[in-house]
DNA sequence: GTATATGCAAAACTTTTGCATCCTT
DNA sequence: AAGGATGCAAAAGTTTTGCATATAC
C-alpha cells in the first residue's frame, strides 16, 4: 500500500499540503454517498476544515490528478465537471434526476459488449462514459 | 409527415422565424457528419445565412426544443452542451480524442444489458448516454 | 388586442491565466 | 539555490436573465 506523500511523487507531483488534502478528501469522501465532487465542491469542504486554499488551486490540483489517473473527470448533463477517485476498475452510472443520487455499478457484459462494438469500427477505446439517467426506486416510492 | 410548423405547434410553441431556422438547420445538418451543434455553432450558422438572431434567443430556442422532445442535449467531456436532433431511437456515441469525430451507433444488445441491470436496481430509465472515448481507425493509421 | 417571443445588454457561473510570493527538494 | 506551487485578481468562456420592443395568433 502506497502512502499519498508516495503516490504524489510517483506521479511527478511534489508534495504540497494542498494536494495532500485534496486527496485525502477524495479518499474520505469514498465512504459516503457523495463520490462525485465539483470544484466548488472541494473548495467549500476545505474550507471548512480551515484550510485556507484557493479555488484556482483547486482547480489546477484536479487537473494534474486527473492527468495523472488518481481522478477521472465525469460530464453529467449538469454543466459542471465532477471528480471520483480513480478506483481502477472501469464502472458506470445511473442518476437519479429526482433527487440526484449516483449509484455506480460494473457490469462485465456491458463492458465485453462496449469492446465487440469498438472492434467493429477499429476504434480504440481510451475512456468509458454511460449513465442511465431516470428515477431511482426510492424516489418512485416517494411520487406514489 | 408534419411540416415543422405543425411541428412547433404540436409541442405548444408558436411558429416563428428563429424556431424555424434552427429545426431546418438541425435538419439539413443532420446529412453532414456534424450532427452534434452547440449554441455557438447554431448562433453563428445562422448569421451566414443573414439571420439576424440573438445568441440569447438561440439558447431559448435549443432548451425549449429539448423540452419538446425535437432535440437531445449531450454533454461530451468538451464543457459545453452539444445538441442534435431527436431521431426517435436511442443511440450512443464513439468520440475520437484525436479528430473530434463522432460515430453513432445503435446497438440492441447494449440496451437490452441496460435495461437489465436498471431492472435489477428498480430504477426507471428516461434518457441513456453512452460514450466511448479513444482514437477512431483513420487517426491511427495518420499517427503511424 | 393580448400574450408571447425576440434582441440587446448586463449578470451569473464555471474555468483559466498572469504574476508576485512562497514552499519543496 | 532553483524550480515549481500557491493565492489573488483579472480574464475568458458558457449560459441565464431583465426589460423594452416586436411578432404571432
Amino acid at each position: 500500500m502506497m502512502s499519498n506523500s508516495q503516490e504524489l511523487k510517483s506521479s511527478g507531483l511534489k508534495v504540497t499540503l494542498p494536494r495532500l488534502k485534496i486527496l485525502e478528501l477524495f479518499q474520505n469522501t469514498m465512504a459516503g454517498d457523495q463520490r462525485h465532487l465539483s470544484a466548488e465542491d472541494v473548495y467549500r469542504l476545505l474550507l471548512i476544515e480551515d484550510m485556507d486554499i484557493g479555488l484556482a488551486t483547486v482547480y489546477r490540483v484536479l487537473t494534474q490528478f486527473e492527468q495523472a489517473g488518481l481522478l477521472i473527470r465525469r460530464n453529467f448533463e449538469s454543466g459542471k465537471a465532477l471528480y471520483e477517485l480513480n478506483g481502477g476498475e472501469p464502472h458506470d452510472h445511473l442518476l437519479c434526476l429526482s433527487c440526484g443520487k449516483v449509484i455506480e455499478f460494473n457490469d462485465a457484459p456491458l463492458q465485453a459488449r462496449q469492446n465487440e462494438i469498438a472492434n467493429e469500427y477499429q476504434f480504440v477505446i481510451q475512456e468509458r462514459a454511460m449513465t442511465l439517467y431516470g428515477v431511482c426506486k426510492d424516489c418512485q416510492a416517494k411520487q406514489k
